[in-house]
DNA sequence: GTGCTTGGTTGCGAAAAACGCTATAATTCA
DNA sequence: TGAATTATAGCGTTTTTCGCAACCAAGCAC
């Protein structure tokens, strides 16, 4: 066995221990193994290097000139790594370096990017990079440690944390409603104008169904709507809605301050509303790994916390 | 498995290489073990930090930032290594660095001393440490490298080069001889000066044979003596020898050139001599090991180089 | 979509090693 | 000279290692 891969930290540990206490035994007892391990595992480090590193004899063991040399990389390697585990360690105790959030574009504007400044400030040693996609998810290629999804979860490799359910509402402005009147149920609405989302996937649909007014169990309907304006930028059709150009079919988190204001107008109040008929959770999720990294579960328990229960965007 | 003392640096290069190549398998192929190994390796080195290195998946390998930080303390711990073995390499190629050298005190002043320039000048890189001492070796005590000896040598955990077998001679300065005659036999001595060596286990006793004249085989006799000095220092009966003082009854390697010069002249010719009945020899003992560093080996081969054979010392 | 290939992980069994115990040789102390 | 201590070699048991095959996920080709 010539081969220095088989060097190990406990060889180099058992080593250092030795030369410095000039004895096999009292490492031995110190570390509580065997004397013969002791032995062995210097006699393997000997072997691995090719030479000698101690004259050993009942009575005395003297460390070689070899053994000397030695011994000062060893200290250095051992202090290496346990400055290594320092520095690791230190990381799961307090929240430190880098990480990689990425979320859906708006969502991050509005509910990710204001909170950053108050998470910098209670743990000043996070540094945060934040990437805020659309498209669904680049799931490691992008190397994100936390990522942001609104949607039905169903994936295996990563752990998801769920922080609430998102509702979808009609809205308009006050004024568009002035200019054209309210819708009274899903079918006015192709006499509407619809400002809509269209994802890599699509246009958004909008679908309805009547709450439900005893045990009866309505299902989604799709209502087709005249689109004057379609956008992959929620941003943009936001704003265009609080200018009263039409109608949008949003999600609570994005209009919810809206509609409280009094900016947008609720429509449709007895449908529910969804683009999708599967709900949609929006969750924290991130890599199923065994040892999850602490700057992540903090970050996750930062926005739990600062989003509230219920989350300080719904309605009610 | 939470203790550091598991990893190996195997498991270090492996994780390095992984890092590197961002892939399990090139590295699995690359160094020629089954994947499962290398993802093992991972593990392992993960589970004894505590903390995930990769985000792992079967498309992509992606280190964390633990491992980022990590991969740093990595190298650094192999690059030490490296550089030790280097400088243990370099060590077995060239001679270099500290021998430590232990032989008798005369002996040393007059055989090894004067050829130390030389073999500096062959080894620039060799440091000579030279230790004379006659009490009968500090065998590890003194952490001697390399230990001239002489004497019957009979010592299992040390190795054993045998320079020569020393030959006693009774001799007397030309002066003294001239003044007190010749002893014709060694019953001759106790009507003679004598100057005697005493060490640490007493005087030396002179001890007669005749020469074998046929097949009879004489033995030993012990000739008592009139110590007129008595002396555990070689040099100064040395000198009293040559200074007309008296009879001295001296090894070759240390009066051989006194008697090639004539200074000082061979008694009782027809007689062997000795101090003690088992034969003497001068023998360069190192301990027994299992890698005997070059530095050793060279300056053996050097000293019997340089002494000759026959030894430059001996009178035929 | 459907198969095909690639890549990381896990289970399993054989091979290897680690490890403690004991014995042994060497050496010091009383 | 015994008693005690120490490093090491031999041993048998326990643990680990490691390749093979199976598995699952993810991309690619068609």
């Amino acid at each position: 066995m010539n081969d220095l891969n088989a060097i190990s930290i406990r060889n180099l540990l058992f080593f250092i221990s030795v030369f410095d206490a000039q004895s096999f035994s009292i490492v031995a007892r110190r570390e509580e193994v065997s004397a013969s391990m002791v032995s062995r595992s210097v006699q393997q480090l000997e072997d691995a290097l090719g030479q000698q590193l101690f004259y050993r004899n009942t009575r005395a063991v003297i460390p070689t000139e070899a053994g000397r040399i030695f011994a000062d990389y060893a200290r250095a390697m051992a202090e290496q790594l346990s400055e290594a585990q320092k520095e690791l360690q230190d990381k799961t105790l307090q929240p430190a370096g880098v990480v990689r959030v990425n979320a859906p574009v708006f969502f991050g504007q509005k509910h990710i990017a204001p909170w950053l400044a108050e998470l910098s400030n209670r743990y000043p040693k996070l540094q945060i990079e934040l990437s805020l996609t659309d498209d669904f998810i680049y799931p490691h290629r992008e190397a994100a440690d936390l990522i942001f999804r609104i949607g039905a979860l169903a994936d295996s490799s990563f752990h998801a944390r769920v922080i609430g359910t998102q509702t979808y509402y009609l809205a308009a402005s006050p004024d568009y409603i002035n200019k054209h009147g309210e819708p009274k149920t899903p079918a006015d609405l192709p006499q509407h104008q619809a400002l809509v989302y269209r994802g890599s996937s699509g246009p958004n649909r909008w679908l309805f169904k009547e709450k439900h007014d005893g045990e009866k169990q309505a299902s989604w309907v799709h209502s087709p709507v005249k689109a004057v304006l379609t956008s992959n930028n929620a941003d943009s059709l936001f704003t265009a809605a609080l200018t009263g150009m039409g109608l949008v079919l949003f999600p609570d988190w994005l209009i919810g301050d809206s509609l409280k204001q009094g900016k947008l107008v609720l429509l449709l109040p007895d449908y529910e509303a969804a683009i999708k008929t599967e709900p949609q959770c929006i969750a924290a999720i991130y890599p199923h790994v065994r040892h999850p990294p602490l700057n992540v579960r903090v970050l996750i328990d930062y926005f739990i916390e600062v989003y509230g229960s219920p989350l300080y965007w719904q309605l009610e």
